[in-house]
DNA sequence: AGCACGCCGACT
DNA sequence: GTCGGCGTGCTC
């Protein structure tokens, strides 16, 4: 047995950011296995915290005193060998600490609770004793600090009369059922009638009960209750012997209310087949291989993973399928459950803690091996993986914008890797970056250019809002959407309208002519800063004055641009008084299962016109939409961000999507200030390859993802002249190691320039090949320590997907 | 993070 | 003289 075991804590700082070592107590040595949690004494005091055991060795460098690990908490591991290393190196890439990365892919229940109690250990003042512990021998540190005494239970430590104890649990708990178990024969229980008095009716409705049962078979206390028992006469068996009550693990199942009707498998169109046959080659030979299926949307991209995911089952293997939060609908649920039945776990953000944790372990035992979830599901733990699915591939949502900073589709590379096993994205509108490596061949390209039921394309009509400007109409709704969302009330079909609002910030367009007023240096849209009355550009820093006049036209009617959702439905109500809405935003779905109900209520045909943000672009498939609507396209085109082409193509592929999916024709009609815009005339024409083309070609240009990769560096303090100097410095430290190719953008104040009283500067690096960078970062927030520890915040952010 | 050690100002 | 302020450095 080694001697000691190699523990990751739970003190998030770079400087215990490495595996300590403690000895392992000859009670454990049996049991102890790596990836379990234990808890272990750490620093001067008698604190205690979790860790992680990564490792075990037989010697350690460290020359002082090596403590004891104090308990273990888990019975069985809870991070894999897999996981384990996923854990650091995800630490590594993503500059962030270990602590940090294992907590992330766990449950959040078994994330530590830390607990401080102050017990009376000697005689002590008995006024003392009565104030502050209310005559009890303990409290809480809590309670000690809401009573203001900390310095008084401080130095009753210092004179041993308290001690204080460290107290380290998770939010784990397990369900559990009671369950009744007959301890008598058929004939031991029919003898016991002749005891009970003619009275106790409840009494020989439990000896029946019973009598109905095997001797030691069980039934949950449930199934009494439904004769009219309660569990106080149940206990009155117990007391004669005739039965006992145990308790039962149960796993919490958020679909046990639910039937699925099972589903079978569709036919697959050439096209289908043809993916299918290639994916299933890979997952065949256990070959790791990335796959990109680019498939036109309703041309079912579904089918095609559900039958692949089936061949994987065959293998004995599990599968893995990403979805963006927001697709994870019950039509989406329903086709899984449908198909694949029990062996499906679910893991989204409507679960409970509880709930996520018996998903969670239903994995971790084998009872499920489809997982389907949103991002943080990737860290599932599948012990055999035949196959991980990234479903809208291109969705921002797989990138984490907290600590630790990880893109799901990397992660998905490395496990598919570690498994030997095909990662499959999927989409209708590839990510440059993903489209790109197809080509290059580091993918391999799919493609499903029809739909699946021969259903055409919707039409797509661009209107020209400057246009309606010229003819007097200044509201928000062309004259021929209104018309056409009125012949779809009249023809009793529905019409869906999404309201572009992607991002926050505010850009200013020139109403007449559809100007956005962009940088000089780095061809994206500036933002209107209203504290400063300047317009600023979030890369590099430039500023200039709020224009008066439009610089192409001269038109005045240059302004700030920007609609609420409240406002929109307001509106549309006005003009088709008849009409029955629906609206969609973050305040009508911000309780849980709001989402659920409103789209119920629309697939049920409640409503004519389902008006919303995003989040009804995607996924949602409702026979009797004929007409999508876009208000306001331009809201992304004015993004600051190099993306936002990119960004309006695929909103408006994926929205207009969204129409003509039953037997009868869809239309879209999309409304534009820039109608002659390349991201808008391509989705028009539902032309990709040369969106693709035209984009790839302007990033070349302006030396952007996918031909420079990116790195933003972050910097706070609550000095803006400490932040601004420091930020410098830090360039200057990296700039020695980027060779001439890379590009320093900035350093600039970030848009929200100050926020909690601290003052944020960021700096983006564009570079091509820089072996050295990374490790030049992790030297920098090693050299910068102790300015961290002083209020200095340093954060980078490798492949940033935000600029704001 | 949290705690101890350590070196300077206003009190019993 | 001491109590206690928070600056600094370490935690197997």
């Amino acid at each position: 047995m080694a001697l000691f075991a190699e523990v990751i804590v739970d003190v998030p700082t770079l400087q215990t950011n490495q595996p300590y070592s403690y000895k392992i107590p000859e009670r454990f040595e049996a049991f102890i296995q790596k990836g379990m949690r234990v808890i272990v004494p750490f620093g001067k005091g008698s604190r205690t915290v979790q860790g992680f055991v990564v490792g075990f060795s037989d010697q350690t460098t460290f020359s002082g005193d090596i403590k004891e690990i104090q308990s273990l908490m888990d019975n069985s591991p809870v991070l894999s060998e897999e996981m384990i290393t996923l854990g650091s190196d995800l630490a590594y890439q993503t500059f962030s600490f270990q602590i940090k990365c294992y907590q992330t892919m766990l449950p959040a229940v078994l994330k530590a609770r830390y607990v401080r109690v102050i017990r009376v250990i000697d005689e002590i003042d008995e006024d003392l004793l009565f104030d502050l512990f209310k005559g009890k021998d303990r409290i809480s540190w809590e309670e000690a600090e809401k009573a203001d005494s900390l310095d008084i239970v401080l130095k009753l430590e210092k004179e041993n009369k308290v001690h204080i104890d460290y107290l380290v649990t998770d939010k784990s708990t397990v369900k559990k059922e009671k369950y009744v178990r007959p301890l008598l024969s058929y004939e031991h229980l029919e003898e016991m009638k002749m005891g009970i008095p003619s009275n106790a009716h409840k009494q020989l409705i439990l000896l029946n009960l019973l009598q109905q049962m095997e001797k030691e078979e069980e039934q949950p206390v449930t199934a009494f209750k439904e004769h009219g028992l309660s569990l106080s006469h149940i206990r009155t068996g117990e007391g004669k012997g005739w039965c006992e009550v145990v308790e039962k693990e149960v796993l919490r199942d958020p679909f046990s209310d639910i039937t699925f009707e099972q589903s079978q498998p569709l036919s697959l169109t050439a096209d289908q087949k043809l993916a299918f046959d290639t994916i299933d080659r890979a997952v065949k030979t256990e070959q790791h291989e990335v796959f990109l299926l680019q498939g036109v949307t309703g041309s079912g991209k579904t089918e095609v993973y559900l039958q692949t995911i089936s061949e994987v089952l065959e293998k004995d293997k599990g599968a893995l399928m990403l979805v963006p939060e927001i697709a994870l609908t019950p039509q989406m649920v329903e086709r899984f459950k449908g198909r694949f039945g029990d062996r499906v776990a679910v893991l989204h953000s409507g679960l409970s803690d509880g709930e996520k944790y018996d998903e969670w372990r239903k994995i971790e035992r084998g009872q499920a091996q489809v997982v389907v979830g949103a991002r943080s599901s990737i860290f599932a733990p599948l012990k055999k993986i035949g196959l991980i699915i990234i479903d809208e591939e291109h969705e921002t949502t797989y990138k984490q914008e907290e600590f630790p900073k990880y893109h799901a589709r990397d992660v998905a590379v490395w496990r598919g890797q570690y498994h030997n096993c095909p990662v499959l994205l999927g989409s209708a509108t590839p990510s440059l970056e993903s489209r790109a490596r197809a080509m290059k061949g580091v993918y391999t390209l799919l493609e499903l250019s029809e739909r699946a039921n021969q259903a055409a394309m919707p039409q797509v009509k661009v209107i020209d809002m400057r246009e309606e400007a010229k003819n007097g109409n200044r509201s928000t709704f062309s004259d021929v959407l209104l018309t056409e969302l009125d012949k779809r009330i009249h023809k009793n079909e529905q019409a869906v309208l999404l309201l572009n609002r992607r991002g926050y910030s505010s850009f200013v367009l020139c109403r007449d002519c559809g100007y956005v007023l962009e940088c000089p240096n780095c061809d994206i849209s500036q933002t209107l800063h209203m504290d400063t009355k300047t317009m600023k550009c979030h890369y590099c820093g430039h500023e200039e004055g709020i224009p008066r006049n439009c610089p192409i036209c001269t038109s005045p009617a240059i302004r700030y641009y920007g609609t609420g959702t409240q406002k929109v439905e307001e509106e549309l109500q006005e003009y088709l008084p008849d009409a029955r809405i629906i609206r969609m935003d973050v305040d009508t779905t911000r309780k849980k299962g709001a989402h659920q109900k409103l789209f119920k209520r629309f697939e049920q045909k409640q409503a004519d016109i389902l008006l919303g943000t995003q989040m009804i672009a995607k996924g949602l498939d409702f026979p009797d939409v004929t007409l999508v609507g876009v208000i306001n396209a331009d809201t992304s085109l004015g993004l600051p961000d190099f993306r936002s082409a990119e960004k309006t193509f695929q909103l408006l592929t994926q929205v207009s999507g969204r129409s003509g999916r039953g037997q009868k024709t869809g239309e879209v009609i999309v409304q534009s200030y820039n109608p002659d815009h390349y991201a808008i005339q391509k989705a028009k024409h539902h032309d990709y390859d040369s969106f693709f083309k035209k984009e790839m070609n302007l990033r070349r240009l302006s030396e952007y993802s996918p031909y420079y990769f990116l790195l933003k560096l972050s910097v706070s303090h609550e000095n803006e002249m400490t932040a601004a100097k420091k930020i410098h410095e830090f360039i200057e430290f990296l700039k020695p190691s980027l060779s001439e190719q890379a590009i320093i953008l900035g350093p600039t104040p970030k848009s929200i320039a100050r926020t909690h009283n601290r003052y944020h500067f960021q700096t983006i690096i564009k570079y091509k090949k820089e072996e050295k960078l990374k490790e030049k970062c992790h030297e920098l927030l090693m050299n910068t320590q102790k300015e961290q520890a002083k209020g200095l915040y340093i954060s980078l952010d490798y492949h940033p997907l935000d600029f704001i």
